[in-house]
Order: C-alpha cells, then structure tokens, then sequence
DNA sequence: ATTTAACTTATTGTATACAATATAAAGAAG
DNA sequence: CTTCTTTATATTGTATACAATAAGTTAAAT
C-alpha cells in the first residue's frame, strides 16, 4: 500500500480525525519512508478535497459540514444519474449481465449480514460501489467516471448505521433492481429518475443521522 | 508565475501542441528551478487531465479526440446548468448587481472586436469566464465549483474562430441576458435551461470546426 | 499587564545526489 | 534479415541536506 492509499484508508476508517494534524515528517517516520513520497500523497490528498492546508504548517483532515455534505450528495445525485440515463443508452449486453451479477454479489453479502461484524459492512459497501462502478463503465465516459469518484470518496468518511439497517439495504436493493431493468430496456429518463432518488435516499439517511444527537455515527475501527 | 502556471499557459496557449513529451529534466533546465518544483506542477496537471503519463517517462500532452471534448462539454452543461438554477435560488442583490457588471464588461470586450488582434479575443474569453465564475460564486457551493473549474480548463485548448464571429458573441450576449434574467426573477428551472443552451450552443461551434477539416482552429500564438 | 521586539524552533520548500528501472540501442545468434 | 540477448542510457523515484520562513516563545519595554 502506498503511502497516498495508506493515509486515505487513515482517514476514511476514521483513525485520523477530522481537524487531526499531518506533518510531512511525521508520516514519513510511521511509514518508513522520506519526506518526498509523503508530499506527493498530501498534494493528492489536499486534490481529493480530504485535507487542507493549516497555515503554512502541514495540514489538517478536513471537516465536513452538514451542509458540505449535502452538497456533495447532491452532486454525486446529479452526476451518477446521468451515468446512469447515459448507461441506459450506451450499455451492451455484455455489460447488463456483468451489472446483474455485480447486483447479486451485493444480495448476498446483505444475506450474510445477520452475522454482522465490521467487515461484513465492509463488504457490503464495497459491492455497491462495484455495482455502480459497473454502471459507469458502460457510459464509456472517462470524464464522467473520474468526477463521480471525487464526489464518492467523501460520503464514505460517514457511514452511518445505514449499513446495519437490514430494511433499508433491502430497500436500496430494490432501487438497484429499478435501476438495472430501466438500463436493460434502454430507458434512461427512468434510469436517471431511479438513481437521483437512490442517491437522494442516501442523503437523507446520513443528514437524519448528523442532525440527531442520539444516534451515533460509525465513525473509525473503534467503538 | 510557478512551473504549474507556466506550464499549464503553455499547454493552454499551445506553444505545447497535443502529443509533445514533456521531461522533469528539461522543464527544470528551462525554467532554472531543479526537478522537485517541476515534479509538483506535473502532478498537477496530471490531475487537471492536462498531460498523461507516456511509458514511464514522463508524460505527454494530451490529445483530445472529438468525442473526447463532446463529453467534456456535455459535462460543462450539466453542471453549470446546476450552477445557475441554485444561484437562482440563492443569490443576494449585491451579487447580481455584480453579475451584470461582468455582463457589461464582456458586452464592452465584444464592442472592442472590430480593432481584433488577439489580445482582444484574451480580454473578451476573460470578461466571458468572469461573468460564469461570478453565477457560481452566488451558489456557495464550493464543491461544485471545484468540478466546474475541471470542466473549463480543456475547452480553452480548443479556441475555434467562435470567438471571431461578431454574430455569434452577440448571440451569446443575448443568453447571458436570458440567464441574466432568470437568476434576477429567481426561476431556477429556466436559469437551468438558459445555460444549458449556452454552452450546448457552444460546443457545437466547436464540435463542427472540429470537423470540418477546412476551417483551421485556432491553436497557439502564432498563426 | 499589555504590547512590541528579539529569538528559537518546527516545518515546509528546494536542490541535489544516488538508486532503480524501463526503454532504446547495439550486438549476437539463428 | 529477423529474433533474441546483452549493454547502455535516459529518466524517474527516493533520500537527504540545507535554505527559507512562519509560528511559537521568551524577554524587554512601556
């Protein structure tokens, strides 16, 4: 792992706290490396929106409001259900069966959830993003696909107990389902509509969560 | 001006032409500074979409193909349509005073066309950028700012004779002014469509120089 | 006690040397 | 003349040393 993706996994499993300190020697100490490849991770970094400069002294992991989320949200919205009205015109047939097992791989791993560690979410989360990466691919959009992953990182620093809803992810899977038979039958107003309210779903979960103090958000390995 | 401005201007101005390969080395011997600055600007632009990696030796300027800038374009119109309709929702008087201050300013820049030289055309694609840049400002929404920033740097690569045509500027003009007013009355959804029409108009002032081979673009400072 | 000044320190910015390595060139073999 | 092997070279990747400087700290002055 190299040092961009070492650091990056620090923030979105929540070891490194937003506001939190990163010093250029610092990490290079904990990873065993010079200064040079710990810089360039922190440019990246500082690219990806996921840290910012703390007067002219290294920089801190950023901190996302309530309405920075939303905003983000709302991009991710605009942009993946365009990916999707573009699927919907551009997929092959090839690329439908791959998204129909893609979106049962994720099937399964919800099933498996009753045995629920950390790591079953893990796998969770990570088969539906596979799932609507596999959906991007078939817009052949380059362009597209390197924005939607800018505006898909952030949201991944608060996973709330979303995951451990059972209801809710059978309730996504059910808009997954929406989604894929409007890309089969080369319907993509419906498959924009579909994925704008997925995303939208999402949204509201998160913000419903970060506004009730009660509720705890899932933030890093611990607790 | 740092390596990444000056680069990023050669690239812009064309004195870089698509394909060109581009060294540590001979960037730090041209611009007497060693190869760690330069290193740093080439990331950069690596991330911008500017310049890609050529067979782990350096990189290369990137060439974009025609369906290449569609997308981009098509990229361009969601989001900046985005951009104006929450800057109808969102914009305070003061900012709209200086919107059409900017609209006023890039109505004189065109005014100027007749004495045309190219520093001309500079001033009225500035004044042009300034009056998009001032609409997004009043979303306060930096997150979508950040990826409209992205969409607008490659087009500048493409500078056809659109900018000549006093006809054409003219009618841009006019859509400002129709955007102009929607922002004014707060009606997103026609804010929306105005945009949507104005850079969909553009793109296809370029897409068809693009292809038809007779008609040269305008690529670099000199010719 | 509060402000200003002087000093110290932490930390980045830049240059440079050397190591690693993919590519290109040259040479050898069939 | 083509293909494989070796060698050389260009070029990046990484470490490290030093320079620049902002931030923090102490001391002095009002």
């Amino acid at each position: 792992m190299n040092p961009y993706e070492y650091i990056k996994n620090e923030i979105v499993t929540g070891r490194l706290q937003p506001g939190q300190r990163l010093t250029e020697e610092g990490h290079a100490g904990e990873l065993q490396v010079s200064r040079t490849p710990i810089r360039e991770a922190f440019k990246q970094l500082e690219a990806d929106g996921l840290i910012i400069p703390y007067k002219r002294r290294g920089y801190i992991v950023r901190e996302f409001s309530v309405e920075d989320i939303r905003q983000i949200y709302n991009l991710r919205a605009l942009l993946e259900s365009h990916g999707a009205s573009e699927a919907a015109l551009y997929r092959t047939d090839e690329e439908l069966v791959r998204m129909h097992e893609r979106n049962q791989a994720y099937e399964e791993a919800i099933r498996k959830l009753k045995k629920s560690d950390i790591s079953t979410i893990k796998d969770i989360q990570q088969e539906n993003l596979n799932f609507h990466e596999e959906i991007f691919k078939s817009t052949k959009n380059e362009h597209l696909r390197s924005h939607i992953s800018k505006v898909v990182v952030v949201p991944l620093v608060f996973r709330s107990f979303y995951w451990y809803n059972e209801r809710q992810l059978l309730r996504s899977l059910e808009v997954h389902n929406t989604i894929l038979k409007a890309i089969e039958n080369r319907e993509p107003e419906r498959a924009k509509i579909a994925m704008q309210e997925h995303i939208y779903q999402g949204r509201d979960d998160v913000l419903i969560q970060l506004n009730n103090p009660n509720i705890e958000l899932w933030k890093g390995e611990a607790q």
